[in-house]
DNA sequence: GGCATATGATAAGCAAGGCTTGTTATATGC
DNA sequence: GCATATAACAAGCCTTGCTTATCATATGCC
């Protein structure tokens, strides 16, 4: 439990490795406007169609008020429909729309030429190295997102 | 370049792993009243003592208009005291107060109890190997940050 | 020496992303 | 068949960051 500089310890890591990764994704991500949070968004409904509001706030680890927002934006920009769910007349069940869709794909690419210039100089191990400890990281934190 | 389910992606998993660091931080740290932001502004300062505001902020990575509210709060705290510099009369010389150092021990603990206790299931290797594979990632998107 | 330009701190105000609290409608469990 | 839980959503706040502009002081160059 050395005290380390603050360049050295896990916790500045990622963050500043978090923080350039959205700065670089949101300067190319706004030629086709979306926003992190917006694309973040599409990933998981591209994988979920037919998600309601609540799973989508679940599996992104936020309220439902703050995706709310993201999903009106992403509706108006005609990348997402809202349709009744027939079992449940209280929910809504989210989808892409092709548009959409499309978007997501352009957010995957973005994502993998940052992630692929971000790690030139790593070997291929070494890059599957970190993604499997950055597993581990975020399953050793399970719990930490509870109850905000 | 798989399109990886999210979860797989180092990207998302960046930006989860720093959201639950963060949260946890957040949490800990509101008991003795700073923010993620006052914790890197002191953690950069108790080895920094005598930088200006420009100095603080480039070390931060973020403009100099985002650390002046971080500072003036910091100062209001007891925390962190503001010197002119003789060499320079429009620059201001910041150190931390024995307060500041203080907390910026407690700053420290703290992170230091939550990488622990987030990576207790990991060995000391792959705690090792994280911490370089993080540092390899950082320095791979050194231009990023640039010009914002 | 003196002007053009650069730099340090800061004011003002905007935007994104999150939160809390509360409301309404509908489900569901006892 | 009522009490409680859940889904969507409204309103509005907070934090952190940004941009743009201002003012004072330094500094480079002729």
């Amino acid at each position: 439990m050395v005290t380390n500089p603050s360049d050295e310890h896990l916790a500045f890591l990622i963050h500043l490795a978090a923080k350039r990764l959205r700065l670089a994704f949101a300067r190319r991500a706004a030629e086709y406007g979306l926003t992190p949070s917006q694309a973040r968004a599409l990933a998981f409904l591209a994988r979920r169609p037919g998600a309601n509001l609540t799973a989508l706030a679940e599996a992104l680890e936020v309220q439902p008020m703050s995706v709310l927002r993201v999903v009106d934006d992403l509706e108006e920009q005609g990348m997402l429909r809202r349709e009744p769910d027939p079992r449940d007349r209280r929910a809504t069940k989210l989808s892409l729309t092709p548009t959409g869709e499309g978007a997501e794909r352009l957010v995957w690419q973005t994502l993998d030429g940052i992630v692929t210039e971000a790690t030139r100089g790593m070997s291929d191990g070494a890059r599957a190295g970190l993604v499997h400890g950055l597993k581990e990281l975020v399953a050793g934190m399970d719990g930490f997102g509870g109850a905000q």
